[in-house]
DNA sequence: CAGTATCCCAAGCGATACTG
DNA sequence: CAGTATCGCTTGGGATACTG
């Protein structure tokens, strides 16, 4: 259908599809911002830890601000930027699949709207507003094909 | 917020987080269902082929069908489960970010509702119908906390 | 075509120790 | 606290050859 690699999937998954990306992105999603933090929730070695942070900077999914601690020297916190605030639509789409086939349907952590404080959920949305259901759905070629 | 591992982003991460399963399924929601077309348009090498096929299949991702080729024994075919199918959000919403933030915007394939033809995006959408911005989104403490 | 079997290299990563 | 440096294992995976 398309050369593999001009696939917008893959270019995803060739950024933060690895063992960590996702899951210190998720925790920036949660409001983790400081090393520490990220090295214990997310269970990863230091220089791992490292290595990624930079690397999703790098990438600018994650943003580095300065900040100083009374007393001590200049840190860094690690914010989500707007690139990677994009991808909070798929976490929600894993998270909503995660929860229905690897924790029986029972969500340990949900989703709200901040503006109305009622639920809220990844949907296939079709132009003329109709929800969409994964079996009715046909991936086409589009503009951006070269082959 | 939530002992890590629990978390069903990291569960789903856990499952098809590695680099080539995305991909794998991918070619299955594009219609590709025989070994030596994952092979090229994947790039991936027969053994380790063998060995994911077998992983996604063992964890319900894709299910393996006899087919018998005129003349030949009989091969398998794989294709995508229900809950493969129910990864399709994810894709949609992975393919949206990366149509914006790795193609300019451009994107090389489109959904379409097979229903009514009409474009079809992956959107967050709170209980009340309103489509929610990325940024109008908290994640909270849900029933299946179990801290 | 759809795999299985080997061999070997390279990347990924944990453990540990060190530093400002 | 937030890193950097080093070491050595273990896994991933490419190349190649073989099989029904």
């Amino acid at each position: 259908m398309l050369d593999g690699d001009l696939c917008s999937i893959a270019r995803t998954v060739e950024l933060i599809g690895d063992r960590w990306s996702m899951l210190l992105l998720r925790e920036a999603f949660y409001g983790v911002s400081r090393f520490e933090q990220f090295r214990e929730n997310v269970h990863i070695s230091r220089a791992v830890l490292t290595d990624r942070l930079d690397h999703l900077v790098e990438h600018g999914l994650l943003e580095r601000v300065a900040y100083q601690p009374s007393g001590q020297r200049a840190r860094h916190e690690y914010q989500l930027s707007a690139a990677g605030t994009d991808l909070i639509p798929a976490f929600a789409a894993l998270m909503k699949w995660g929860d229905e086939h690897r924790n029986h349907g029972i969500p340990p952590i949900t989703l709200t709207h901040t503006g109305c404080g009622s639920p809220v959920t990844s949907q296939l949305l079709c132009e003329r507003g109709h929800v969409v259901s994964a079996d009715a759905v046909e991936p086409e070629p589009g503009p951006g094909i070269t082959g």
